[in-house]
DNA sequence: AACAGACACAACCGCGGTATA
DNA sequence: ATATACCGCGGTTGTGTCTGT
């Protein structure tokens, strides 16, 4: 009764990397005889190999139909597709991509096409954008806006001393910095002022077309995506590696001269509540009101009165963020080092934290 | 030059569905 | 009808190569 054991119970049947003579045994044989039953192909073919053996290695890398070398965009295309479509089918993608192998393609995703994903902030099982990852820094984020904004930082509610003003500075460069790392995620500081929803649209570096048409059947691990890398790929013609990676630059290129993400305006009623010692240069830039580009925001926008005062960076030697001077993230990138580097950091971490 | 870590890929392992004695 | 081998698939591991220190 039942079939005889299987030649995995073989005993001395050789493993491991295949030799060229047994690549060449094993082509031969098939070449000739074609293949049908593997179980019984070795001792045909005259191979100490198991039958499961074999079948993988013509499968997988001796067949002459085998598609070598590096995925196009096109194949890597419609890898992600499928992917997101079958999960992880791979033969059943294999079918698509002529000459690549379920093996072959499960190799790439997993060392190439994960880590592009990744990068991305699309989660590569799921194909939805990351967001557990970012809850600590949106966290952080949202608690430094908060306390900046309701003058919470500093002495008495108030910015009435230079420390004050040079801890909220660092603190807006911390908060800009979160905001390069993650442009999409975290909120401008002023928009907790205004409303609990941002009026203005962050800079988007990525610019996923969310209404795909592709369809959304079944996905193994959940739900599919509300932004599919794929139709991204397809309408841009860029791969993901093209764009993985936010460039500094971009992030601020949504922002015009003398508009001022995440800055905070500190009122002319603090300052005069404050007691800003005359050495500290509290400037009073013409960028509000006007610099602020009304409409903009929408109705939202919270109009900034005449008279507002921008924090100025020259008394701390940054060149702070939100202000003017920032043409770019690198320029951010710079402050970031500066601050680093300043011995004085850890006082304004000790605050913050306290 | 030597070493360690990262990376890429071939091959193995184990499981589930199917075929068959 | 049923026990069991076979086949194919997906996950994992092992090993050679590359790269940075």
């Amino acid at each position: 009764m039942g079939r005889s054991p299987c030649c995995d119970q073989d005993k001395g049947v050789k493993k491991g990397p295949w030799l060229q003579e047994e690549d060449d045994k094993l082509t031969a044989y098939i070449n000739e005889n074609g293949y049908g039953n593997w179980r019984s192909l070795p001792k045909l073919a005259g191979l100490n190999r198991c039958g499961k053996s074999c079948r993988l290695r013509w499968m997988n890398y001796l067949r002459p139909d085998i598609r070598r070398g590096k995925f196009s965009d096109e194949e890597e295309s419609t890898i992600v597709r499928l992917h997101a479509l079958l999960g992880n089918k791979w033969s059943k993608i294999a079918c698509h991509l002529p000459g690549r192998t379920d093996n072959e393609i499960k190799n790439y995703w997993n060392t190439h096409m994960r880590k592009k994903l990744m990068q991305m902030g699309i989660d590569p099982m799921t194909h939805e954008p990351r967001t557990n990852d970012l809850s600590p820094i949106l966290d952080l984020s949202q608690m430094l806006a908060a306390a900046i904004n309701n003058g919470q930082f500093g002495n008495n509610n108030v910015f009435n001393n230079n420390t004050a003003l040079e801890d909220l500075l660092k603190l807006q460069l911390i908060h800009k910095m979160l905001q390069i790392i993650t442009p999409k995620a975290i909120p401008n500081i002023n928009s907790f002022k205004t409303s609990s929803v941002n009026p203005k649209p962050e800079p988007v570096v990525n610019s996923f077309n969310t209404n795909s048409m592709n369809p959304k059947p079944d996905h193994p691990a959940g739900q599919l995506n509300s932004v599919d890398p794929l139709v991204f790929i397809n309408q841009s013609g860029i791969t993901p590696e093209a764009t993985s990676v936010p460039s500094y630059e971009n992030v601020w290129d949504g922002f015009e001269d003398n508009q001022l993400p995440g800055l905070v305006t500190v009122s002319q009623e603090s300052l005069n509540t404050a007691k800003p010692d005359t050495s500290t240069t509290t400037k009073v830039n013409d960028y509000t009101g006007a610099g602020m580009m009304p409409g903009y925001y929408g109705d939202q926008l919270r109009e900034i009165p005449s008279g507002s005062v921008s924090v100025s960076p020259q008394t701390t030697g940054l060149n702070h963020p939100g202000t003017s001077q920032h043409s770019s993230g690198v320029d951010v990138l710079e402050d970031w080092e500066k601050f680093l580097d300043d011995e004085t950091s850890d006082s304004c971490w000790k605050s913050f934290l306290e």
